[in-house]
DNA sequence: CATGAATGAGTCTTCATTCAT
DNA sequence: CATGAATGAAGACTCATTCAT
């Protein structure tokens, strides 16, 4: 009957908190979320905020992590899956853009470049970027070896580009498009990918 | 008596306001930037900032305008030589690169996808990067007549692509890594985006 | 079963607490302590202070009356021993002293002339301290009887002196010097508060 | 015509914050008057107190230390006429009595020995305080060369002491009588000091 | 009785904007 | 036109107090 002996059904108080939290970070800017706004969404009292929190700039940096952990978790797993590397990156690609409709079109935290002036926030953003970009550098790897991609490629500048069009996917499509992206256009990406731009002379 | 007499020396006090204004917003975040201090930086006093502009999102967009305005420009010059698509490309890659390591790492404003609560700037910005896409459009158009480029790919989609790959060319090797990028990684970079990762087959 | 079948061994919650607020009312201002503060250092939950008191000001005055009341029996079992007047007042003085110095150096609320803005508590020691005056009053008043003090003088006015002498000894020495004062010091002062600064001329 | 063509008459707005503050901290603890009501009583917007002062604590200092300064002034005003000890000090009591009357009973914070929790501030009236012992001191000493005051009497003890007595006769005639102290009130004090208590036995 | 999680009224402080000079 | 002193609306944060358990 204690809010406690459902754990898995009714999230803590905290993680009211949180989720309200990045649903507001995720849609306006820092400075433009009150912390007020936050307590009226997560439902609970503007106080209550602090007694989890210890500022704004916590909250804001512990719920973007929060999410980010949630969306590493679903990245992670789409690496284990034994494929050939093709498959394993369009796999990630899709998983990814699922994860981000139901989620919120803000991926661009993590791919973004932008140097905030939160610098904590920043190194933070970094380390999970290199954590993405590492593992995509292993698929690539593993692609050389088995010889799907060709061995003579900027390895590192390819995992940026595949970060990249990650982004032009979530971007040009749930963004500014407002669709789900189907089979058809995920297979389009990856044939840039692939093949470039470049016809066969 | 105008302070237009002496265009060529001395620069109209609002144009000085907008120099210092972007040089302010594209370094820091809006909501950081104080109006004070941007009087301050142009040497003029805050009374002065609403002579020439009603409210500060009003600047900032005017100071960001004024920027892009120029970066257009160089861009667009890049389209008018007559060359292949590749050597277009590779050359609006270069010049871009170019002029944003004279001005500011922030061309992120351009290729941000992130959708700010500014909405009527948001689609300002939407509207020049149309611009940009169109132009990135048409030379692969023109690339897929002359055949250098396949004619199956999704124009749209590789524009983007281009786009984000300035963005990550522009990240990755500016800011983050701080580095000028020599001819030898932009070659890399159009590789990439020409021959796609695959190899052949 | 209840607290106080204990009463040598453990204290109730109630004189717990109690004990606990002096020491931090003693020591920082009044709105700089916080109730959960005393809580903590009481070793009790937060709710149980508004179990025995109904709000700070109240425990703040309950608290300080308590180590005032202990104070004053001091004081009362100064004026008991059949003495003359001045050994009566060195012996106040004397116990006085080391009452703070085991205490605390607070007794500045009990000679401090300042009015509170809680003027119900300034009320209460007003009280306090006319008592304290009364009893000095008395002293001397028996003293001139005696003929040890000369019969002239404003007798209200002398008893606020060595309430202030107190005050300044407590002041001086203890506080700011952070020296615990002697016989010879003690003498020093009651012969200033008993011949004055003049010379015979 | 302008406010600052009449300097002496009409002072600065920064003065104008110190009085209107000063006169509502000597009244009222640091932690219960607001700087609203501050801002009122100084016919300023809220804001305006920060373009003087950064924040309240520092306006809090200034405006004590402004008040200060001037009863400093007045007390070494006191000093200079030349006369003999008696004369000197009965001066300075009534001096001192007068600055009280006119501007706050609040010399109690000179006086007061008790240690704030504002360390700096605190430090700052102990040099006062100090400078104010050292000016009885040499007051005491000249006496006691010119044959007025006994030689045997500790000079510190005895300083303290008429200080104590100028708290006893501010406190105890200004605030809790509410009547002006005539020469004969401030005759009796001193003489108190001067002859003490004690009959000639 | 005891507790401490939850709360929101109340503060200080910032800063875009105005307007008298 | 140019200015910067003045302003107050708005927001982060604190903490005494309550109340469900």
């Amino acid at each position: 009957m204690s809010p406690k002996t459902n754990p898995g059904e009714k999230s803590s108080k905290k993680e009211q908190i949180l989720q309200a939290a990045v649903e507001m970070f995720l849609e306006r800017e820092f400075y433009v979320v009150k912390m007020e706004e936050i307590a009226e969404h997560a439902n609970v009292g503007k106080g209550t905020l602090y007694e989890y929190f210890s500022n704004k700039e916590d909250l804001f940096k512990e719920s973007i992590s929060y999410w980010m952990e949630k969306y590493l978790q679903n990245f992670n797993e789409s690496l284990k899956a034994a494929r050939n590397a093709r498959e394993t990156l369009y796999h990630i690609m899709k998983v990814n853009l699922e994860f981000l409709q139901e989620n919120s079109p803000w991926i661009g935290l993590l791919y973004n470049e932008r140097p905030s002036n939160m610098y904590e926030m920043s190194n933070w953003f970094i380390e999970r970027r290199q954590h993405l970009l590492q593992g995509i550098s292993g698929i690539i790897q593993s692609g050389i070896q088995e010889g799907d991609i060709r061995p003579d490629l900027d390895i590192e500048m390819a995992s940026r580009m595949f970060l990249a069009l990650n982004y032009v996917v979530m971007g040009g499509m749930i963004i500014l498009d407002g669709k789900k992206p189907g089979e058809e256009e995920l297979e389009s990406v990856m044939e840039l990918f692939w093949k470039g731009v470049g016809s066969y002379e």
